[in-house]
DNA sequence: TATCGTCCCATTGACGCCCATATATTCCCA
DNA sequence: TGGGAATATATGGGCGTCAATGGGACGATA
């Protein structure tokens, strides 16, 4: 199975359409989907897209209660309730809602930044911090593994 | 098969009249439905909302009187007491009886809020302080999750 | 006759769809 | 191997259609 590779920035015009890229086209187009769904990222400023058959899935998955209960609340639902079908036009582009563009601070750019089975779209700059401070934790934390190393062994 | 997903937020006429969102009709449509199924949610101030065809398979699954002891018997009489099914005008709106308005505090508006098998019909600025509140628990429970993993393992 | 509910029509504004252009990339042929 | 053509991609703009909304007419009922 195709998965979502790579980072591409592309225009946002004044329509608030952005061309989706060609390589996670055909990752879609490859189950037959004609769009993508996009929900905001619960842990950043950025908007998460994946294929409709991958939420679809997750209705499946939650209980199919007829009597609606308590417990029915979950991420699950904030997702569903913030989501949105976003289909291709002729040429491949979507039309980002104004609460998407807001969520994640876009102006004139997106980035899509591929993450396997989903991806993001992120504000081009945010996204260099984000990472830059990614990378940072991460040697962090590998120092502190070294260190505590040395001192145990 | 296609789910209720997005929020939609429409206007309620002085009629009770409110547009069902296009991509909404277009669920039930699929099923050769037109009308909506609607009533009173039981966890929150809001209008649930599906296919007629939903709340007859609930039929199906009950007793013809409720079993005495059984809450969920009680409650899903409770709920067909309450349901109505409410057709589509030809704009693809309908109309919202005042005990459904008076129960969802609707007031000028109502957003229409995918539930992936149902929807909701809410006050938006009710439904963002629930939504609000349903993030900050989703994220504790979040937290108490990773918590517990780090110690385990 | 007055009121309520339902149906139908009108408006407007957004969105989907189509076409056009520019740039990049691939492929073919000389 | 180099040039050129053909294709694909990204992007801009215009137009038609449909969705959302408002208002009025008709019929039923009390």
């Amino acid at each position: 199975m195709k998965s979502f590779i790579g980072t591409f920035v592309n225009k946002i015009d004044a329509k608030g359409r952005i061309s989706v890229p060609a390589p996670f086209r055909a990752v879609l187009q490859a189950k037959n989907l004609s769009g993508v769904a996009c929900y905001p990222a619960l842990t950043g400023p950025c908007i998460e897209g994946c294929g409709l058959d991958r939420i679809e899935a997750m209705v499946e998955t939650l209980p199919d209660q007829p009597i609606p209960g308590i417990d029915e609340d979950s991420i699950a639902h904030l997702i569903f309730a913030s989501a949105r079908d976003l289909p291709f036009d002729g040429g491949g582009r979507i039309v980002l809602p104004s609460e998407f563009i807001k969520k994640a601070n876009l102006t004139g750019q997106g980035a899509f930044v591929g993450k396997g089975r989903t991806f993001q779209i992120w504000n081009p700059e945010a996204l260099e911090q984000a990472q830059a401070e990614m990378f940072e934790r991460a040697m962090a934390e590998r120092q502190a593994m070294i260190a505590a190393r040395k001192e145990s062994g």
